[in-house]
RNA sequence: CGGGGUGUAGCUCAGUUUGGCAGAGCGCCUGGUUUGGGACCAGGAGGCCGUAGGUUCGAAUCCUAUCACCCCGACCA
């Protein structure tokens, strides 16, 4: 599967012999702007739910954005290679990853009854590849990458490409004999991703962000902020500080003043009142008056996390104070843990009974509060934290655990929010790959180590939407020069001969230049051809009609402005190119 | 995976309530008139009404099953 490997985009074309199927009216399917253009302008087509065609237009596109990916990755000393797309299963579950990717993993079983398993990222396959090649640290440090589509069985594919079940990914995978290396590497990758997404045109945001199943320490987030993206930032203002919702450090909310005079706690009857939302209606009380009650399995130890019933927990957040991966318990461990029907879970009494008690601060700042009873159909008002149940203990810890929300401070600044669509991340992986997978060098004292690892991503086709989310008008895309799938389009308006000729002209001129150039020379009304160029989002139009080429001159538009300048015929090309190599980010 | 919705022409959708000739607009083909912002006139092609079964004299329409696609949710304690 080779995937635009240095293949230069073809250099010219006619419009009417190239398949650029437009059209005009909405696709009902696509929700989202850059999924409606993809398919307005001829970029794909959909085959299944989240997987695509791409047509001529749209792959042009994706190419030039790999082609950028490449070179820059190659002058960051990175090596491409090419991994496979079938894994075998036991790789991954020599790792653990089998069962943390979970059901996202698309896999399958072969003639000869072997799991295997459609690449949806390749730490294994890499960190095998390199136990087998490295001995000594003389070999270290190597960058490796590829280019290649990736595969996630994702639970709702939605916005097109933004979250498909294929995809193409560039992932890099670097390996190092110690800490100053890996963060040299970092921040060669670092400043690679700004290079890399500054010339596809994007504007965009780094954040702190979490590393997730990927394991280890320190990450970036490279995020191009708009409306439609999946991905949720948090920054205080002027930017000083910024993370991903999954990150986002809050400050402790302000405990309430210990209060003798409350009243013991109260038994009260709650008949099927089982979420937030029914006990709430049922006490007619606020959803931050109740506590929050979640119990999680991480292997097989038992934590309950404690939440203000206003708020959304943290999963990341929790798996880091829980050391291990994390997931809700099912029905029968709560009925077992607690005595009671799912839904009346609550923490008087559990911390002698579970493994782990994790509160969170918006908990521990309540005066008192409404909790599940432990027992089928009954909750408990009146309870205070810290009297009713422990605030500390050996397994018992405050913490904050729980997502960001409007209103909070970090560090005493008001937090601020804001959308996005995450198109790259870097991650210090550590040690976790290389020890799993035997990963192992010696050092200059003859002693075994296993190898320090970072990986990095970008999503290619998340590129392309999000260069679309911010670059469109209601006529339709307005390609960054640098990713268009063509630098000019020449316009004839007219059948008449010195018309035609001059077109042809500039064409061959502009090829010759070596100028990206699409001729519409279809046989239709200028109109339609006005409408088309804009759709497909060509940065720059030259105009050839009658009014102009009567004074021997053309008209050059660009995309993203109204203004039109008149250019003698024979000055064309030259002023087309000038204005190119000028919009071009290096 | 749970809830909701939709499958009818290449696309967007009517028609289903109340069973009775398969529809419109856009697109496509032919001819003509047009020709700088998705033209107009005339003619035409194109559908096993998602699939399978059932009810009925008769099913796009009613019933059952199934598949696909879309939306919401998966924070439930």
């Amino acid at each position: 599967m080779e995937l635009g490997n240095f293949v230069k985009t073809g250099r010219n074309m006619r419009y009417s012999k190239a398949l650029i199927p437009t059209v005009k009216e909405v696709p009902a399917e696509a929700e989202i702007i850059s999924h409606q253009l993809m398919l307005r302008a001829g970029l794909m087509r959909k085959l299944a739910s989240g997987t695509y065609t791409y047509l001529p237009l749209g792959w042009r596109i994706l190419t030039k954005v790999m082609n950028i990916v490449r070179d820059e990755m190659n002058s960051s000393g990175a090596q491409e290679i090419l991994m496979p797309s079938v894994q075998p299963m036991e790789l991954w579950a020599q790792t653990g990853r089998s069962v943390d990717y979970g059901k996202t993993m698309a896999h399958f079983t072969d003639r000869h009854g072997r799991e295997n398993v459609l690449a949806p990222t390749a730490e294994e396959v890499v960190t095998s590849l390199a136990a087998g090649e490295i001995n000594s640290y003389k070999q270290l440090p190597f960058n490796l990458y590829q280019i290649s589509f990736k595969f996630r069985d994702e639970f709702r594919p939605r916005f097109g490409v933004l979250r498909s079940r294929e995809f193409i990914m560039k992932d890099s995978y670097s390996f190092h004999a110690d800490k100053e290396s890996l963060g040299e590497t970092y921040q060669q990758m670092y400043d690679a991703y700004c290079r890399i997404f500054a010339r596809c045109g994007l504007e965009y945001v780094i954040v702190e962000a979490e590393s997730g199943e990927m394991g280890g320490s320190g990450s970036h987030q490279f995020t191009v902020p708009c409306e439609n993206g999946e991905d949720v930032i948090v920054y205080t203002a002027g930017n000083k500080y910024a993370a991903n919702i999954e990150k986002a450090d809050v400050d402790a909310l302000p405990r309430a003043a210990e209060n003798k005079d409350i009243a013991a706690m109260a038994e009260i009857h709650t008949p099927g009142a089982k979420t937030i939302e029914e006990v709430c209606k049922f006490l007619k009380a606020k959803p931050k008056k109740l506590i929050k009650t979640l119990i999680y399995k991480s292997d097989d130890k038992t934590i309950v996390a404690l939440v203000s019933g206003d708020m959304e927990i943290n999963e990341e957040k929790l798996r880091i104070i829980a050391g291990g991966s994390i997931e809700m318990a099912n029905d029968d461990t709560i009925k077992k843990l607690t005595g009671a029907d799912t839904g009346f879970a609550g923490p008087v009494g559990i911390a002698e009974k579970c493994d782990k008690l994790v509160i969170d601060h918006s908990v521990a700042a309540m005066a008192f509060g409404i909790t599940g009873a432990n027992k089928t159909d009954y909750h408990l008002a009146k309870v205070v934290p810290g009297r009713d149940f422990p605030l500390e203990g050996e397994n018992v810890i405050v913490a904050d655990i729980r997502n960001a929300v409007e209103g909070d401070t970090y560090q005493g600044k008001k937090l601020l929010f804001r959308r996005g669509i995450e198109v790259g991340q870097v991650f210090e992986l550590g040690t976790k790959y290389s020890k799993k997978l035997g990963c192992k060098f010696l050092d200059a004292d003859g002693k075994e180590n296993p190898c320090l690892m970072g990986c990095y991503g970008i999503g290619i086709n998340r590129i392309v939407a999000s260069a679309i989310e911010n670059g469109h008008d209601e006529n339709g895309i307005i390609w960054p020069i640098n990713i268009a799938p063509f630098e000019v389009i020449i316009t004839p308006a007219g059948n008449d001969e010195n018309i035609i000729n001059a077109s042809e002209t500039i064409y061959k001129q502009l090829t010759d230049m070596g100028i990206e150039v699409l001729l519409d020379d279809r046989d239709i009304r200028g109109g339609v051809k006005f409408k088309d160029a804009d759709l497909i989002g060509i940065p720059l139009r030259i105009t050839i009609g009658k009014k102009s080429i009567a004074e021997n001159c053309v008209e050059i538009k660009l995309r993203s402005s109204k203004d039109i300048e008149k250019v003698p015929v024979e000055n064309a090309a030259t002023k087309a190119n000038e204005i190119i190599q000028s919009l071009k980010v290096k």
